[in-house]
DNA sequence: GTCAACAGTGTTATAATGTAACAATTATGC
DNA sequence: GCATAATTGTTACATTATAACACTGTTGAC
């Protein structure tokens, strides 16, 4: 299993640098919440709050995590409530969640059709989200070989991101 | 989460079928064999027995049901034991752990350098365990052009298999 | 051979993640 | 408004995994 990671006020800059991360959390809930409407479906107070601090870095958060974050402004959070809203947010393609790490991200391209691949950095812990269509078509291929009908997969790097690694020292 | 499988006993035909499987599961504990004694690491009867209660489906098995199978033998098992027999499979490449499933399964091919991708049936839970260059090569080029540097990589594709599918019927 | 050192296993307790079942509340449509 | 359904609250528990320390068996130095 992989190490707990720290609370979300501790984690290291490197994980929300090199953009406006306001900006980002900010366009990834209006994007939400015209995809709820659009889809008549309910993102209310606390799913929406869930999805922010899923967003407030690009670190992969776990479900007890949001729990106690929850806890921290007061609500009374217990991990029904939290699961609920994940359940919601994973089921509206809004968040992914992380096999590997059982924790969950921000989806950068929700709404869209896609087959995605996590590129997760050991150090900074900083999660990665690529389309590639190369290994997409590689996985479709090997499926088409073996007869077999996939439904869903899950495509996930550990290492060091180019912000971590030796050439960026 | 998924479902718990039952146990092996009560598995399907499919998850042997199409082969010797007895056959099977003495090459891979032969092979288990030889891999420790050449690396001067102890297979202990233990372990053995863990590789081969793991090796007695082609599904994944969870570490909770290889307890229960051990104390289905006599022995007195408990989390810690099981854990560490586990572990050091996985250190020596014997078994790989399917992190969607929490799950640990035979590798097919130990000894050998690998990145490899899981197929795993929704309806029998057969896993099938493929090393496709395409894929490999589809992901390493996503890494270096992300200048990322790879450590450990997970593929699990969830559908259903051959023997399944809508064409064996 | 014996004994020290270490690897492996046993044992107890607990942590981390996730779900079932039912009650209370809030939103929605009529 | 009010019946209905969706959402959230609450209690209890299941599943997966690890920490810490005790005990046992193996190995190698002497």
């Amino acid at each position: 299993m992989a190490p707990r990671r720290p609370p979300i006020a501790d984690l290291p800059p490197a994980l929300t640098r090199g953009h406006d991360h306001g900006r980002c959390v900010a366009d990834a809930l209006a994007e939400a919440e015209r995809l709820c409407a659009s889809r008549d479906v309910r993102l209310t107070e606390l799913r929406k709050r869930v999805l922010e601090l899923i967003w407030a870095s690009h670190a992969p958060v776990g479900a007890y995590a949001i729990m106690d974050l929850l806890r921290g402004e007061g609500r009374n959070a217990m991990p029904p409530t939290v699961y609920r809203a994940l359940d919601f947010l994973l089921e509206q393609g809004l968040i992914h969640r992380i096999a590997s790490l059982n924790a969950y991200i921000g989806c950068s391209h929700p709404g869209e059709a896609h087959a995605t691949q996590y590129f997760i950095c050991k150090r900074c812990g900083t999660v990665a989200e690529i389309d590639n269509p190369g290994i997409d078509a590689a996985i479709a291929g090997a499926t088409k070989h073996l007869g077999f009908l996939p439904e869903s997969q899950t495509v996930e790097v550990v290492g060091v991101c180019a912000d971590c690694g030796p050439a960026a020292r």
